[in-house]
DNA sequence: CATGAATGAGTGTTCATTCAT
DNA sequence: TATGAATGAACACTCATTCAT
């Protein structure tokens, strides 16, 4: 017998893409039709799998919203630091490179990211206080990027906690009315608009002039 | 003899009471454990009353979510345009009275208010429209106000539609996120701040100065 | 204190009509969606009377239905042996006569005479059993005329038993197929043509010719 | 490798089987207790199935209903043509043996034949839309023995429809009234005298010599 | 006598989960 | 691995019945 470590791989790759694919029909279907209103057969049937098999990789129902949830919160955690890093040194261009980061993850897991406001009373209460803490994780570099912000004199001195709140709020925005701007705005004219607003609010006076970039909405 | 008239506003009035005692056991329990964390059984017993009385004063469940949501919008649509009419003739001070009054709403229905976000897809799609019509309608007044402020010079040329939009969503950013900011902020800390913020963003550089009771957040 | 003795007797009419008035209602409910399709709510609004006021007169849902089938089963009782009298001496003609009898009965209660075939098993087995043996009475009038008829040699010597059965089971066909038959026959025609169908295979031979005037279906 | 056709085959058998154990129950069940009075529940127990599976095969508890009546239509469908071929060219041995397939049927599936009168307005307009063509349907092959027997001079010039009528009737007549039947009858001597019975009515004197093995009831 | 608001046991139905194959 | 038949607890909802007015 031997230990087979390219089969192995070739498992995990497989069962990888296992979950993505579950994961993926997941997040359609309960951002169409609710946590509630998507059966496991009905999952199984988008994914193409059978039911027994979705309790292979997931523990159950909750396990699969929690995993859908995570995905989201994951692509903030990698992402975002990322796009942070490459915005250079200037505290406000990462302020503003962050806020259209969460915009941009957002938009690309739409189905999911409402699902972390519409769902969370659905989660046990230790997958809810997993998903809160991991939240608060997620807004870490962007109150960062604030407080650097607000420290430099560039920012007005705003309460950093509520600010970063209210900036992912409105980046969760895109998605909660995504039905009420579709028709109006797209990904950019969204995050354009909502950055000069808000920039415009955060930044002092004397330093508008060096972001006109940012403030043009 | 008389029409009866007494004994049917007696009737009348007591049914009204009932509406009232089941929409807020309503609003109670769909907060904390979600639409379908709330079984009909579980409604009833919070409200006191038999399961069947509930099929007296609502269609199904559903509807008794409908009008939970449904109240929320009412008082919207009552309370703001008062609200504004007494702050005066200034379009900002209209704008500001306006957003404080959203969020005391949302405060005072705090139950309920998270509903509108988190159980949509709940409802049919005739219910879903409803409410929706009744969202957009019940920030026109804000919508208004923006307008005003902004055709007077005294805001930016921001998109009405947007902005109005990020006002509403913060204000419901209360309710949504209570349990993050319960500890550290009231009410009234978070609307002063809120509009700190955002008519920091929103007001043209010259006329900041007439503003300052607003600013300081 | 008096005995009221007009006023018991104005009570007691007031009372009788209420019965009949809700008999009515409830067979023709009943005949359309059923026994378990009514319920009393609906009874009570067809009757234009209140919930509450069924169970004055009636015990409970079953005793509505046991009254509604009893009604049938006493007009048997009283209008048939009456009929029979009327029709004079000859056993033939009291046979044939009967049968119309419960044609029209039938008929006159065609709501109410489907229900005894099918709500028997909504009875309870007291009920039930009532029911039954007012039945077994239902039938003794007409197997006395045929019993006679065989007797004096006018029609063969069939089984009593069978034969009354199947007379009344065509008289009760009138009212359980009344949806097939109603374009193409009256009662009339009914009557007529199942005497002139039935007496053909009754009749003895040689007493046909006495009898045409039954036979030309 | 194959097409899996076995597998797919042997699951097909036990479906099927699956059906039949759970109509025979539901038929047994519906006739002792009306279709109201078994619930799901008791149906599954019956069954020995749990409720969930019942649900797998039929879309509710009136598909059930259906489908118990439906067999014996099926039955009628497949079995009265088959009995009138075997009784060889004479139109009116050819009647006779319709008459005794329908009666064994019905005494076959004894439990069933009675929903067919009884539970009728249970169903939905459409299902009882479906059920009364195939009614009509099932007594077509009778009206064509009838027909062809009166073509020939055999029978009476009754009318075909009537009588046809009648004689599904007391074929049904069978199940309706077996407790009333049982101890005196069995189902040969039922049918033997209902045949001497009716046929009495329905040949022309002049033939009924031909035909004494059926007169002689 | 008459009302109809209130009750709650009972129903049909769904669906997450398991397990023999 | 993968299937999908089978389970049964839980649910929304109904309706016969009661009783304060």
């Amino acid at each position: 017998m031997n230990t087979g470590s390219p089969a192995e791989a070739a498992r995990s790759a497989r069962a990888e893409q296992r979950r993505h694919q579950l994961l993926t029909a997941a997040a359609r279907l309960m951002e169409r039709d609710g946590f509630h209103g998507v059966s496991m057969q009905a999952l199984a049937e988008e994914a193409s799998v059978s039911v027994g098999l979705i309790y292979r990789y997931f523990g159950g129902k909750d396990e699969v919203l929690l995993a859908v949830i995570w995905r989201v919160l994951d692509a903030f955690a990698s992402q975002v630091p990322e796009a942070i890093d490459k915005a250079g040194p200037d505290p406000v261009e990462r302020t503003a490179a962050a806020f259209a980061a969460y915009c941009t993850i957002i938009d690309e897991h739409r189905h999911a990211a409402v699902l972390t406001y519409r769902e969370s009373r659905t989660l046990s209460t230790e997958g809810r206080a997993r998903i809160k803490s991991a939240e608060v994780e997620t807004g870490r570099p962007l109150r960062a990027c604030l407080r650097e912000a607000i420290d430099e004199g560039l920012f007005r001195d705003v309460d950093v906690e509520l600010c970063s709140y209210d900036l992912l709020l409105l980046a969760h925005g895109w998605a909660l009315k995504y039905w009420y701007f579709e028709h109006s705005h797209d990904l950019q004219d969204y995050v354009r608009t909502q950055t000069a607003l808000m920039f415009g609010g955060l930044l002092r006076p004397e330093h508008r002039g060096a972001y006109t970039h940012l403030l043009a909405g």
